[in-house]
RNA sequence: GCGGGAGUAGCUCAGUUGGUAGAGCAUCAGCCUUCCAAGCUGAGGGUCGCGGGUUCGAGUCCCGUCUCCCGCUCCA
C-alpha cells in the first residue's frame, strides 16, 4: 500500500486535492478539491444518492441550511457535550478535564473528612463555572487549591483553555452574545427536526428514511492525516425510522447494505472491517463502525448507529413540538426509533484513492519499467475515458475530436494529442482514466478505434459507433483485481 | 496542545567554511513521431514557507511565526 506522503503527493500533482490558502501558506486542516478530485467527489456522492433515494421507495431526500436555531443544539447535546475546560500537565503532557480534576479534589476532600472545605470548594467550582471568564476562574481555583496532576503528581499546569468544538458565528451584522449560532457539527439535526415535515409532503409511513449529503465542522483541536480529519468535512447521512423494538432489524439490514456499497465501489473487502464501539454513546443501544485499513492504520469511515428515541425526543422537549408518529395500522401512537448511517465524504474518497494506488513493473524481459496506476471504479473515475489521434497528421485529430465530442454527450471526457501515444497512456493511468480511445490509420480505412483497458494494458478494436455501448458494457460488468 | 522531523521551480531533490540559486522529470511553443512515460530545438516558471535580526553580504547563522509528516494526547 502506498504510503499517504505518496498519496499527498500523486492528489497534488495530478490535481485532486490542494491545501487550502497555498499561496497564504495554508491553513490547518482544510484542503480544496481540483478538477480530477471535484469529479471523483461529485461521482461518489451521485452513487450515494442512487443507492440510498432512488432504490428504496421509503427513503426521501433533503438538503438543510448549515445554520440552524442554536436551541437545537443544545437539544441534541452539542452545547455541552462539545464545550470541555481542558488542562494541561506540562510533567506528563497529558491533559484533564477541569472541572474534573475539581470535583476528584472535592471527593478526596470529602472522604477525608473535611465536609465544610468540600463544600467551600464546590461552592466555588459551581461559581467559577458560570463566571464570565470560565476557564480564568477554574484556574484560580486548582492554584488556590494546590490540585496536582493525577497522574505525574506534578504541580505545574498550563493555562485552563475552553475547547469548544463547535464553529461559532453571528447571526445579522451585530455581534452579540444572543446572536450567537453555530456552523452545524453535523447533518443528522437537519434531518431530525424535519421529521414531520418529511413524513407529511412525501407521505411516508414508519418505517422510513430521510437521506442528506452536506457539509458540517468541527474545530478539532488535532486535526490531521490530510484530508482524514479536516474541520470543515462532508457527510453523507441517512435517518431510519422505525417502530420502537424493530431497531435491531433496521440495525443489521443497514450494517450489511452499507457495507455492500463500499464493496461495490470497488474497495477491497481484506481492508474492511466492523468496529464495534465498547462504550456506547448514552444516546446509542447499538453502534458499529466500518473501518478501513489506511496507510496509517484502521480508522472509521462510517458509523452504523441505532440512536434509540433520543433525538426525536430532546427535540419533542426543547420544542414543545410532538414528534410522535400515529400508525394508522395498529393505532399505536410513539416517538419513532433511529437507525442512523453516517459516512465520511472526503475519508471516502481518501480510502478510494489509498485503495486503487497501484505502482506495478510493466513491459517484459530487460526492458521493464514502473507504472503507476489508479485502479478506481470506472464508474467513479474521474474521467471514464480519454481519446487520442495516434498521430497529429492525416485527419486523425479531427476524426478524434469528433469521438470525443460523441463520448462527450454521456461521459467526462480528456482529448490529448501531444507527445508520444504510450506517454498519454501513462497519464491517465494516474488520473485513473478507465478507457483511452486512438484513433490510427485503421480508422481512417474502416471507422474502427482501439480501446485500450486501464487493468490489463490491453486493445481491443471497435467500430467508432460501438464506443459508448462498449464503456457502458465494460463499467456494468468492471470487478475490481483480486 | 506536547515531543521529534521537514519546508528551495508543478513534482523529487542538490546547493561545500555565509559571496545575491541549480538538476532531472513535468509544463508551454515548434519540429519529429503509426501503440505503452525517457527524439530534437526553444521558452516560461523560484523575493529559497512568512516576518524580523546578525553581517559589507543570508537559501546557509539566530529569534519568532505558519504549514506539513510521525508519535503522544484528544476524538458523540
Amino acid at each position: 500500500m502506498a504510503d499517504l506522503d505518496t498519496l499527498v503527493s500523486l492528489a497534488k500533482r495530478r490535481g485532486f486535492l490542494f491545501q487550502s490558502s497555498e499561496v497564504y501558506g495554508g491553513l490547518a486542516a482544510t484542503y480544496d478539491y481540483g478538477p480530477l478530485g471535484v469529479a471523483l467527489k461529485r461521482k461518489v456522492q451521485d452513487r450515494w444518492w442512487r443507492a440510498m433515494v432512488y432504490e428504496h421507495d421509503n427513503v426521501e431526500g433533503v438538503d438543510a441550511a448549515i445554520l440552524m436555531h442554536p436551541t437545537v443544539w443544545k437539544a441534541s447535546g452539542h452545547v455541552d457535550a462539545f464545550n470541555d475546560p481542558m488542562i494541561d500537565d506540562r510533567a506528563s503532557k497529558k491533559r484533564y478535564r477541569a472541572d474534573q480534576l475539581i470535583e476528584d479534589h472535592i471527593a478526596r476532600l470529602e472522604k477525608k473528612g473535611k465536609a465544610d472545605r468540600a463544600e467551600a470548594v464546590h461552592g466555588r467550582l459551581v461559581e467559577a463555572l458560570h463566571a464570565d471568564d470560565a476557564p480564568a476562574a477554574l484556574y484560580q481555583l486548582i492554584q488556590d487549591e494546590e490540585i496536582k496532576s493525577p497522574d505525574s503528581g506534578a504541580f505545574d499546569w498550563t493555562p485552563v483553555r475552553q475547547f469548544n468544538l463547535m464553529f461559532e458565528t453571528q447571526l445579522g451584522a451585530l455581534a452579540e452574545e444572543e446572536n450567537a449560532i453555530y456552523l452545524r457539527p453535523e447533518t443528522a439535526q437537519g434531518i431530525f427536526v424535519n421529521f414531520h415535515n418529511v413524513r407529511e409532503t412525501a407521505r411516508l409511513q414508519v418505517p422510513f428514511g430521510i437521506a442528506q449529503m452536506g457539509k458540517a465542522f468541527r474545530n478539532e483541536i488535532v486535526a490531521r492525516q490530510f484530508i482524514f480529519r479536516m474541520r470543515e468535512f462532508e457527510q453523507m447521512e441517512m435517518q431510519y425510522f422505525v417502530e420502537p423494538g424493530t431497531q435491531m432489524d433496521a440495525f443489521e439490514a443497514w450494517r450489511e447494505r452499507r457495507m455492500q456499497w463500499h464493496v461495490e465501489n470497488g474497495v477491497r473487502p481484506a481492508n474492511l472491517r466492523w468496529h464495534e464501539h465498547e462504550k456506547l454513546a448514552h444516546y446509542a443501544d447499538a453502534a458499529q463502525d466500518i473501518q478501513y485499513q489506511f496507510p496509517f492504520g484502521w480508522n472509521e469511515i462510517e458509523g452504523i448507529h441505532s440512536r434509540t428515541d433520543y433525538d426525536l425526543r430532546r427535540h419533542q422537549e426543547f420544542s414543545g413540538k410532538k414528534m410522535e408518529y400515529f400508525d394508522p395500522q395498529t393505532q399505536a401512537r410513539y416517538i419513532p426509533y433511529v437507525v442512523e448511517t453516517s459516512v465520511g465524504l472526503d475519508r471516502t474518497i481518501l480510502m478510494l484513492l489509498a485503495d486503487a494506488y497501484a505502482e506495478e513493473e510493466v513491459g517484459e524481459g530487460d526492458k521493464t519499467e514502473q507504472r503507476t496506476v489508479l485502479r478506481l471504479h470506472p464508474a467513479l473515475a474521474p474521467y471514464t475515458a480519454a481519446v487520442f489521434p495516434l498521430v497529429r497528421k492525416d485527419g486523425m485529430p479531427e476524426h478524434a475530436h469528433r469521438i470525443e465530442a460523441d463520448l462527450r454527450k454521456q461521459f467526462n471526457v480528456f482529448y490529448d494529442e501531444k507527445g508520444a501515444v504510450g506517454r498519454r497512456y501513462r497519464r491517465q493511468d494516474e488520473a485513473g482514466t478507465p478507457f483511452c480511445i486512438t484513433v490510427d490509420g485503421q480508422t481512417l480505412e474502416d471507422g474502427t478505434v482501439t480501446v485500450r483497458d486501464r487493468d490489463s494494458m490491453a486493445q481491443d478494436r471497435i467500430e467508432a459507433a460501438q464506443v459508448r455501448r462498449y464503456i457502458e458494457d465494460r463499467i456494468e460488468g468492471w470487478a475490481p483485481a483480486p
